[in-house]
DNA sequence: CATGAATGAGAGTTCATTCAT
DNA sequence: TATGAATGAACTCTCATTCAT
């Protein structure tokens, strides 16, 4: 039996009830967890929640005490990941914004691109963001809520500081209040380049990144 | 008979002899035209071959006598409409680089932006690229046939283009030499936006292209 | 189109209607051909008439217009190939039994046994005879059809055969009257053999016919 | 609860309880006595796996629970009702020879005979070797295993016996050292015949067997 | 709470049979 | 007569979901 096999002996101090009340919390995200994994590697259909409980150290139906069914556990596995995110962006947008001598549109724009490279290019939330633009078209009350909760709101708040540093002479034209699509082309172009060839052609995503902005910010280095 | 049966009925014009002639002549498109539907609807895995024969208008077992199975239908799909794209892709190219006295950069980009707009982005091609972009890690052999048939060539052609534009003046920084994804960067964000986001808020992507092209060039204007 | 491709240009006195007629004749033939060898290599069930049109270079639907379905084509080759094998064993047990002054019982076995080891060990027969053991309890009619057209006959004629044998002291006992069957014994050994462990280790059927037969007829001899 | 409605009420003894420890313990059985029927009345490629769900009053996916597939289940089937055969075989084999004043080979005989009238001929196992008979050709590896562990095996030992039969006088001549296989002869008649021809005519197969051996040893006896 | 054996609808695939040509 | 594209029922196998334990 697997899971049981999972449950390391622990010191005296930890009962059975102390283990259980522990495991029991976590299931959940161990759950999660694995079928992060699962659905990063497989997409939604092809994922079988067999395999998700294998890798959770569970049994199959231990994922139905948790979820509802199959398509339950993916949208909270994307909403649960979705939430830090946006806590990220607000808080970096807040800071660029909420003070009377605010930082550089430009430098904003760095600290966000060097945020998407730690937090999001290297790491499991890349696969979040892939997830949620491949599987988005099939599951529309996803691509809403994202659509709701990160997309509209990053652009608007983006948009917004765009306007202001087109009025305080820091940008020259109002192109990025049109287009704040533009500071996220080059995030999307590295998701998809790292997922389908890197490992033909690698990419410097930071670089890329940084070479975007100097462009958008009409001067060029570089990195 | 039973197939004809399950037909719509025709015009009375429609002889079952020109029945006859214009189904077999291309059934095989009947089949590729509704396993593109399909396949963008739904994608690769939830797409059920029983859809897709229905919406050819065929019997299940028709779609064995075209494709080995729904794997070969999928990839014979893609192909099929990857190979027009290299074809006006290298046109393209070509038609500005072989000259003594060719086409500016810019010009040259304006151009390959209007054809994707026009050739990809408003019709059915856009969902092909979906469907390449989002099926693609799970199709290793797609990917790289990808890679080497379009990508590789077109940022190849692009970038040989650019440090020519470089050494001429055309281009003041090298940037575009070193990422041509950013001239790609917009139009992936267009198909993106177009397929998850577009009912919620329309994007004018003639207008994003230009926007970016301008930008790399050093120059704004309205479009 | 294969059927035509493999009609070889001929003399000149060849007509094409010569040839229509010439084929029209044969394709029956043609067809029960193929069929003999694609059962005998898979089987009743496994065969596919596919392969059997392919073999027979005829299409598909023109096997329908011969037999009334795929298993009117397998009892009609069977009836066909058993057909000859009844005339052969009358022959011979004519032979032996209806003149006054007959051939000797072990004359006569010798020879049963000579014209099996020619006439259906060594040949496709074979594959008929061991189609008709693995189908037979498949196709009870079949089996019916054999037992009453070939078993009950040649048990029969060999039986009555075998009493008078006793009767004039050639046999000593009445085993052979009783057990007829023993006479057919090795045959069938033999053709089980060769089908499965022929490559494993050869049998020399022959020789086993001959070792049988000297012992029913109480004498040893060495081949 | 579906499953469970499916399956007939029971007597009220049953309980819950008592029918999962029952139905659980042996599936596997179930499913392989389930398996043998429908192949013995089918063979291998027309026996449909829902059919043997069925007769084992078991849903169709179970039956992928124990077997890998469809001819993992005839295979292991098959090998599995061979195991006994060979201890059986062996047990008796050594029985004869080897003690030093060991049974004579005639009484060795008939116990072998005796054993096959009764543990296969009155059996399911005669529709097992029947199985191997009829689908052998059809599985090489089969055919391969059964020659090894089988019949090299019993035909090796019995004529090593028979080699020292001939020294010691007992028996006159060498056929049984060359020829083995017409021990087994008489077996594979009455198998074929009770399977195809015994309702028309019945067949004693413990005389034929009985006959078989006193006409190989040289002297005849009424059974 | 947790399990995992059991379920059965549903998917891809095959192939005997038909029929317009 | 002959063709072979087309059909669709039937098959094997998968997997989300349930529920007795």
């Amino acid at each position: 039996m697997k899971p049981s096999a999972s449950r390391k002996p622990r010191a005296i101090t930890g009962s059975a009830q102390t283990k259980r009340a522990a495991q029991g919390a976590d299931r959940r995200s161990q759950i999660l967890a694995a079928a992060l994994d699962e659905f990063s590697l497989h997409g939604f259909e092809a994922t079988r929640l067999d395999d998700v409980a294998k890798r959770a150290h569970v049994a199959k139906g231990t994922i139905y005490l948790y979820f509802k069914d199959k398509e339950s556990l993916f949208q909270e596995l994307l909403r649960a990941q979705i939430g830090p995110v946006i806590g990220m962006l607000e808080e970096v947008l807040a800071g660029g914004a909420s003070v009377t001598k605010p930082m550089p549109l430009r430098e904003l724009a760095y600290r966000v691109a060097d945020l998407f490279v730690e937090q999001v290019i290297g790491t499991r939330r890349r696969d979040i963001v892939r997830l949620i633009l491949t599987e988005g078209p099939r599951f529309p009350k996803l691509a809403e809520f994202y659509y709701r909760e990160v997309v509209s709101r990053g652009l608007g708040a983006f948009r917004a500081r765009a306007k202001r540093a087109v009025s305080e002479g820091e940008l020259k034209s109002d192109t990025l209040v049109r287009f704040p699509h533009l500071i996220v082309a080059p995030a999307l172009v590295s998701i998809i380049w790292k997922s389908m060839f890197d490992k033909f052609e690698p990419l410097d995503v930071k670089a890329l990144m940084k070479a975007q902005i100097d462009i958008l910010f009409d001067k060029e280095e570089r990195s």
